[in-house]
DNA sequence: TTAATTGTAACATTTTTTATTACAATTAAG
DNA sequence: CTTAATTGTAATAAAAAATGTTACAATTAA
């Protein structure tokens, strides 16, 4: 991850959190955050999908928590956005006539995978809501 | 971390730590991991940099490890070529006037550094040897 | 009917990553 | 001393990823 979805993502759930009752604008997210709204769209679609927000359409729309943020883990929030393991890529084509190029990238995947499985396990232990304690 | 450096790094190493006595060239080594020689050097000059590895220059010249492999956890290894964190990168200017864009990044910037150190501890608990053993 | 909004495709721009070329400096060996 | 092979590194190019922008159909409230 060297992309900024992970902190846009938290930014966006934090200012649906903090204002719980009202629809919020994709223009006044990316107004907060300081991106363009159609990121912030984006971004929320994703959500959507993964059943962490509600969008309403049409005039009067926008984008509201879809459970309780003590019910969200910042691990949920991750796997949405995460498109690269922790320890990056591996190398596309290590040469099979060496004994290591044949079967490093097995060796790895299971490095890479234990290790993303730690982080996924820390960050199941937060919630959205101790993050956003933590502002008040 | 969306690039192969460990990935890279970690080949070199293995490749140095299963022929220990051998001065390899880094033409030999681009061969195995099947990248542009240049890649491997600037790698091992960060490497070397890093008191993992010894360089030879010349005719005859070439890369070796610096300790033996038992006592080079991947911790080091990943923090040589580590640039970014975990949870990626921050946004740049989170609107001031708003209260949470106002303090966002200092709240991410705790967690973020938490969940690298996390995995640097995972990694300090692993050594170059134990990896290279799974190949055999 | 109008105005405001989401959803999304298409495209553009910027940044990051990887590859390549070139060559000076170094070294071993004849 | 000359030659061949190598590292070290700068400069540049190419490819891939990330971010931003424009545009507009579909939807909804009033």
């Amino acid at each position: 991850m060297s992309n900024t979805r992970f902190a846009t993502a938290l930014h966006i759930l934090t200012l649906l959190a903090d204002q719980d009752q009202e629809w919020l604008r994709s223009e006044w997210i990316a107004g907060s955050i300081n991106i363009n709204p159609v990121i912030v769209r984006k971004e929320l679609s994703l959500l959507n999908e993964a059943g962490l927000v509600l969008s309403r359409k049409g005039k009067e729309g926008g984008f509201k928590l879809n459970k309780s943020s003590d019910t969200i883990s910042l691990a949920e929030i991750y796997l949405t956005v995460k498109n690269s393991e922790v320890l990056g890529k591996r190398n596309q084509n290590p040469n099979p006539k060496c004994p290591i190029g044949k079967s490093i990238n097995q060796q790895l995947e299971g490095l890479f995978t234990e290790i993303d499985q730690k982080v996924e396990n820390e960050l199941k232990g937060k919630t959205l809501k101790n993050f956003v304690e933590q502002f008040h």
